[in-house]
DNA sequence: TTCTAATATATAACACTGTTATATATCAAT
DNA sequence: ATTGATATATAACAGTGTTATATATTAGAA
């Protein structure tokens, strides 16, 4: 295995073992049994690493709610999607963290990494825009996407950060689920 | 002023010009005027600095919903409130990431520093709950708090993520609000 | 093969970070 | 005025990301 992948590897151990506050420089290159210097050969530094991992992240977002053909989707459809969304939350935490600026206060993605995200949420600009009626313009999906994501956002992070002793057994996708669907309804009564 | 308020000061002054990454020991401790020593003494070193920062945090959107007079609320209060959390995650950027994690990696809210969060949910649990017929139970209550605080923390968490150059301006208050008066619709018929 | 050039990896240092053991200064009470 | 307690300062330690320098390793040409 070449040395990137080794150092890659590693990283998503790490990652995964131990969040963001795992990985440091030397952790990694230990881990890899390599010296620190590839993270700068191979990679833009620990700045390349969180971009790869970032990407990571999104990808696992995009495939999730990629649950369901291209075209016109029904609500069971779209609310599938959104419950991908929510399983990757709640099964990806280390990576939705990320994504969400929480494992590195001075991480900032790059330009490729925040194609990542844009391309996952053209995803989500489509299931939930095709929900719409066929008359219904660009900035109208956009517009439903967001609210969308905001919805299921919102639910993944509050679940992430609200472990109360009453509250850690709330089904938090289900709420999330119940929440959208109602915006759904109201949006295509709005826009009919 | 004592010590411990020039520390305070320092540590809030640094954290709304820089955010999270310009909190460093040295940092504040060269800006008060002090040597470090002070943080570890009147403080428990960085955790209790980000802990009482928490802590204004939490209080602000407390503070911010509490613009309606306790009691039953009506439709528009209740909105009030929401724009009040709205304003702070536009207007307190940086308190606001720090609340949810994104300023330091490391950092677990103390007890006492989750005491303030739990009385701004509290807060949020009697705006929102008195908007609900008044046979409503106390979980009822609990969950229209829990889905009214997902969706704005949402639409907060998303206009500080998202900044492409489309979206820069839109009007994520409006639509924040938007969404939650359609699940207050929504939950209103489905407990009266 | 043997030499050369390019690439890859390693080492050590630099300027940071949070923390703490030690030393000094300041102040209150006997 | 002296003692005891508290507050502040200094310096060190182990950790962080990064990079200049040095050493291997590899590839290609004579």
């Amino acid at each position: 295995m070449d040395s990137r992948s080794k150092i890659l590897n590693a990283a998503s151990q790490l990652f995964l073992e131990g969040g963001g506050s795992a990985l440091s420089v030397r952790a990694i290159s230990k881990r890899a049994g390599l010296s620190t210097i590839g993270i700068y050969s191979h990679f833009q530094g620990k700045q390349g690493i969180l971009d790869a991992l970032y990407i990571e992240g999104f990808n696992l977002v995009r495939e999730a709610m990629d649950v369901v053909p291209e075209g016109k989707a029904n609500k069971a459809q779209v609310l599938q999607s959104c419950l991908g969304y929510l399983n990757v939350g709640e099964q990806h935490e280390a990576h939705y963290r990320l994504i969400f600026g929480e494992s590195d206060a001075g991480y900032q993605p790059s330009e490729e990494a925040i194609e990542a995200r844009n391309s996952a949420f053209s995803k989500l600009v489509r299931v939930a825009g095709s929900y719409l009626p066929d008359s219904s313009s660009v900035s109208e999906r956009r517009q439903i996407a967001l609210d969308v994501w905001a919805i299921v956002h919102g639910y993944v992070s509050i679940s992430h950060h609200v472990t109360s002793s009453n509250d850690s057994d709330l089904d938090w996708k289900a709420m999330a689920i119940r929440v959208v669907e109602v915006q759904l309804d109201a949006a295509r009564e709005r826009f009919k």
